[in-house]
This record gives structure tokens, sequence and C-alpha cells, in this order.
DNA sequence: TATTAATAGTGTCATTAGTACACTTTATGG
DNA sequence: CCATAAAGTGTACTAATGACACTATTAATA
């Protein structure tokens, strides 16, 4: 969203120096071939470079999660994602264009087949960056202390709380539950993470919040694994 | 923190109306014979009343961790407090005023006996509720919504994190950690809560966090009770 | 000073949850 | 048809949790 520029009218006007919030989102994809992924824009303007999806809440228009949802699917196409919010970040000089601006800082989780990304209104371009790649990258403002907190705080939830399914397509194997289980188990290497495939069958089946579609795929691959919903 | 008057300066103008932030806090405090409670203020201005203590944050000047303390010594005089932010709220019209007001929320951890509650710089007064009655009281703005979440997130952390010993006296008895815990673990009601004397000792001093300061106090109690510190 | 009442402190056993562990089945591709 | 890769399955050991009741100490009171 555009800020005041030289020579615009500057009509609302406050005793006090004003903070801007903004909201930017940390959206996680999973592939199982491919890994835990983070969505990230190329910025047209100002700080170059790369940056979390986000921007400025409208002032008496919109509440932080609805400000969130608009300027996702502005930047980036996407809709109708898990969204929780979990941090609001405020040192004055987070922002290197001068302003206070505060940003509350939400994760995402959404299923990446169904998010192929598109650039976005301000000829931004959204891509999916593999996590191990994104943290190595320098981020547009504080953005590389929100996502590595983004991402400690998805590990955190994904070994604690059934949300995985947000992640995962409609339809899964148990084989893929339980890697991305142990990536995040793993903080991110599956290896590092690893349980015992009969145990964790036997958990996740005992939960009873699975059903068996009865169709088995293939897809390629020797034995043909059952597929289950949420 | 004063807003624009009428007919006072108004010097800091934008091209987009604004979004004020600020900070609330809900301080918790306990006591064995008394439970838990929160620090609430009397409003001496305009939507008068119970609120939780917080206000404004100076744009340029501070963090939100820093407004938070900044605000709870002015207004309660509470120093020192452990603070942790729990959730930022900001729907459009959550402050009467007519403001888009922001609010970031903390939740504090005091020892009561430290902070024995006095009137603020607005002549506001601080007092301590107990929960329960907090709970029924009409809170200014969504104040009471913001209590009912630290509340909740307060149990939950009570439950999985050793932070209880941010609201025990320094030097204290197995018995009102457990109580403490209970009342955490029963929502408020330490009866529902109850658990096994010696399972919850015995876990206690396995974690190995406690030190035994060797000093019994009895304190008109019939027994005396060994001391721990954390 | 003896009795009562209130709190502190202690150990064992049964149940449950978690972990370690290896082979058979099935489809694909060479 | 043989080799390969993934799916699927059960048991035995270990650790954690939960249930359970009495003795010890001191203050207050009779």
């Amino acid at each position: 969203m555009a800020r005041a520029k030289t020579g615009a009218s500057l009509p609302h006007c406050y005793e006090f120096p004003m903070v801007s919030v903004a909201v930017d989102c940390a959206v996680f994809g999973w592939d199982i071939n491919d890994g835990l992924h983070v969505l990230l824009i190329e910025r047209g303007e100002k700080p170059f470079g790369h940056a979390l999806p986000g921007g400025f809440v409208r002032a008496r228009q919109e509440n932080l999660e609805t400000a969130a949802r608009r300027e996702l699917e502005e930047e980036t196409g996407v809709r109708n994602a898990h969204l929780e919010q979990f941090h609001a970040y405020g040192d004055p000089d987070r922002d290197d264009r001068g302003n206070h601006v505060i940003s509350v800082a939400f994760f995402a989780l959404v299923r990446r087949i169904d998010h192929k990304p598109r650039g976005g209104t301000d000829a931004d371009t959204a891509d999916w960056y593999p996590i191990q790649r994104a943290r190595s990258l320098k981020l547009a403002f504080d953005h590389q202390t929100i996502l590595s907190d983004a991402i400690d705080r998805l590990f955190e939830k994904l070994r604690h709380d059934p949300i995985a399914f947000k992640l995962l397509p409609r339809k899964f194997r148990l084989r893929e539950v339980q890697l991305l289980y142990e990536t995040a188990r793993g903080q991110g290497d599956a290896e590092k993470g690893k349980v015992d495939k009969r145990n964790f069958r036997k958990k996740m089946l005992e939960m009873g919040l699975l059903e068996d579609t009865g169709e088995p795929e293939s897809d390629g691959r020797p034995r043909a694994a059952r597929l289950y919903r949420f």
C-alpha cells in the first residue's frame, strides 16, 4: 500500500507522530518430495529484495486478520489460507524508511498444490522457497527475524496440534503425515526427527481423526497406499 | 496518554488516516489464601470504569515492551514484572472513542506482596481484583475479551512451563506451588484441578529446579514446612 | 499438661503410554 | 522373472502416571 509521497496532500493530522500498522504473513506450503516451503515476494519498490507478503492496515476499515487476507490475496493470489496471528514486532527502527511501523505477523498454512503463486498487483512477484534457502536470504526489514520465529512456531504447532492437515492434500497417505511430522520434530531435517513407522501409524489411527477413503492409490510407486481424509 | 483535543495544534499530517497503537497489560498476582488476582485501574477519563492498565505507544521512541513497562509503572507503580506479549487486537471499532486503535496485549506476572498497588499519574487508581470478580465486571473497550484470553493463556502456561515461580514468593512451600498448579488445572477452581500430594511432590523434586533452603518456616501453622527456592 | 486439630511429609503397586524392533506383501521396472 | 522400493503389520520391554493411607510435628485449646 502506498504511503505519503512528496507533494501529495496530507489531510490527516494528529497531535502526536503516529505509528503505522502493517501485517505480514509467513505462508507455508508442503510437498512430500520437496519439503517445507515459504512464500516470499520480490519487492517492486523501495527496499528491494525478498520479503514476506504483507502491507499496511487500512485504518477504520478492517481488522488485522482481514488486512492480512487482503494483502495475501493482492500480493500472492493466495485465498482461504489457515491464518494464525503469532507476534507483533514494534522496534522504532525496524522499518528503514524512517517511519515507526509496527507489524502484526501471521503464519499461514496452505496446500501447496492449490497455490501456484502469481505476481501481485504492484508487479511484485511471489514464489515458493525451501525454508533452508529462505533462511539464508537477506530479507527486507526484520522479516528474517519474523520468518525465523514463524518457523519455530510452526514446528511447535505441528508437533502438538493436529494442523498438519492444513498443509497436506485433501487425501493423503500416512507416510506423508509422518514425513511432515518428522520434519517438524527434526527442526526442518526429517532424518533427525525420524520416528518408528509402526508406532506412528498406531498412534495416528488411535486418535480417530482420520477416515480411510477406501481408495488406494499407487501413483507410480511400487505398492498402492491407502488414502486417508481428515 | 492524551490524544488530540479540540483546539490543540495538529502538526503531524499524513496522506491516509492512521491507526493508533496501544499496549495493555493483564497483570496477575497470587496469594495462597486469596487465589489469583488481576490488577485493574479505575479510569479517570473518557470511558470511565475499570480497565486493564495500558496506553499509547510513543511513536519513534519506544518498542512495544518498553511502552508496556512504562505504562505499567505510570499507572500502577509495578516494575520489573515478567512480561509476555500474547495477542494483538485490532477491530476498527474496539475503541468507542472513534479512532481505530489496535492494542498489543501482554500478560504480566508479579509477586503480589511486592506490589501494593498505588494510584497512577492520571489520578487513576489501581487495585487487585480476584479473577472471578474481574471476569464479572464490565471493562472498558474490549478489555473483557483481552482479560479472558489472558487468563486462558496464563492457565495454559502455568500447566506447561515453569513460570509459576514468577508469581510465588522467593521462598515458598511445595504446598503453595501445588495450589497454584491446581488452580491452573481447574481453570480457576483449585478443587476441580486437585492432584495427589505425593505424586506432585515427587515430580516437582525430580525436575531438579528447586533448591531446599534448609530454613523451615511455620508462620502460625501447626507444623513447620520446608521452604524452597527456584 | 493432655488432647485435639491442622498441616507436613513419606513409599508401593497397578495401569497406561511410549519405545524398540523385523519381516511379509504388493506393484513397478528392468 | 527378478530386483527394487514402498506399504503394511504385532509383540515385548521400559518408563511415566495415577491411585492409595498412614505417621510426624506443632499450635491452640481444654
